[in-house]
DNA sequence: CGATTTGTTGATCTTACTCAATAATCGTGG
DNA sequence: CCACGATTATTGAGTAAGATCAACAAATCG
């Protein structure tokens, strides 16, 4: 069995190892253990959702590839983007809580998934002191996170947002070892518009400004950041650590 | 010696009840052993800091008494205000991962505070399972309320931030017992402005304007909601539910 | 390949910021 | 207890950054 599995182990060993392990120490018995019980789901096709808001919170689950948008819609209808996630990253963290999900999440591209019910983390993390550790220090990151970004929202001005953003991208990709500094896009102008809190249209128009200084080349959803410095210098601000947990 | 110690158990009961364990329920005998390890500090008194940026972290603390306010300071020095905190409600979860402080941590009048070491908080949640349930659950939580701070700084304007802000305090204080209609600010309108991501000014405006259409009674930190309806209506766009977690 | 969605650019308007002056409150020490 | 200076809050006038509206261009998709 432990066999027949051994591709599902090998390649959720993977995910776990980016997103529910990384970047702590558990030991190889102990992943295995977690690896057990993760579930790789069916690929989501652009635009199917993984769950919306209200329903019953089960699971938690990692990107392994492709993107996926966190969202809400308001009484008037109009959509509120919480965020987006990136392979290695978590969702539905925010959830656990009220036992409902409170977000909605929507595939922006096709995009894998992997899948552990909340109870076996509970279970699991009760016997494994590593992994209590672990899911202790995502959920605070994630609250870490998320303060960032309210220091972005609360003070910056149209370009810091989008140079903040693009500085976040490249970070995160760059943390899976992906190029720091050509990357597609994977959301509409409009979501990042959305999550900034700025008009599509200013999105567009810092875009351009931003070529025109040779600070980015935009083609489309291609970007290539040319001076990561002076992304950087309008980007801070935040981020007193950036390069986030030291292991152990 | 428990009997000695009787008064400190009762009180810091008292708080875990309200911060460490409040909704969600722990028998009396695992209460105890929580209670055991946390500690009461001496009051802070206006002005001085719990803790500060950089400073390694070793414990949560808990309001017992009083309000703090989480900030940062950018390299400009500028200072920028992350959160209040009311009796009842913890801090320091957002240092759980990097294991130091990545905010500081000031009282904004003389507070009580309990403290309680992290190490604890972990040795004991794996024994008793309804406290890793509580912390991941306290973790959550605060992952959902900044998200919801993250809708409110992306989209609103002036009036509808301040009237999100006084809508929260409200339901905050209403959560602890206290008066939802008539309470006192413990903040600055220059840390309500920094927060909301509002020139003091305009804070000081939309008080007035608020005021003269008999929305609020506002008296220096002194605030008075007379319609309740009105601040919830421009409020919401938010919070799919308020009412946070139903118990188990 | 045409239709629909998504992105860009321009012109105008609005909201909230900035600067400045005044008023109220707070805290301290006489 | 009151007077003083210092901080904090309010109000007004002018300005700027970004939103909105509108037209057009490009990309995506069946």
């Amino acid at each position: 069995m432990k066999e027949a599995s051994n591709k599902f182990v090998v390649t959720c060993r993977q995910c776990s190892l980016n997103a529910l392990c990384f970047p702590y120490s558990l030991t190889f018995d102990e992943m295995d253990e977690v690896d057990d019980v993760v579930k790789r789901g069916k690929p989501l096709q652009r635009g199917q959702e993984l769950f919306t808001t209200g329903q019953e919170f089960t699971s938690l689950y990692a990107v392994r590839s492709g993107a996926i948008k966190a969202y809400n819609i308001d009484e008037n209808g109009d959509e509120q983007v919480i965020g987006f996630f990136l392979p290695g990253e978590i969702l539905g963290l925010d959830a656990i809580d009220t036992q409902k999900h409170v977000s909605s999440a929507k595939a922006l591209e096709t995009t894998a998934i992997c899948e552990i019910t909340f109870s076996q983390v509970q279970e699991l993390s009760l016997k494994i002191r590593n992994l209590q550790t672990h899911m202790y220090r995502i959920l605070s990151r994630e609250i870490r996170e998320d303060q960032e970004l309210q220091m972005l929202l609360g003070k910056k001005t149209a370009e810091e947002r989008i140079g903040s953003f693009l500085m976040n991208l490249s970070l995160r990709y760059e943390q899976r070892s992906l190029s720091s500094t050509r990357f597609r896009l994977p959301m509409a102008r409009t979501d990042i518009g959305n999550y900034l809190g700025l008009a599509v249209e200013t999105v567009s128009r810092v875009f351009t400004r931003l070529q025109n200084s040779k600070v980015l080349r935009v083609e489309g959803k291609e970007v290539e950041i040319l001076d990561r410095n002076y992304l950087s210098k309008i980007a801070n601000n935040d981020c007193p650590n950036i390069q986030s947990a030291s292991v152990k």
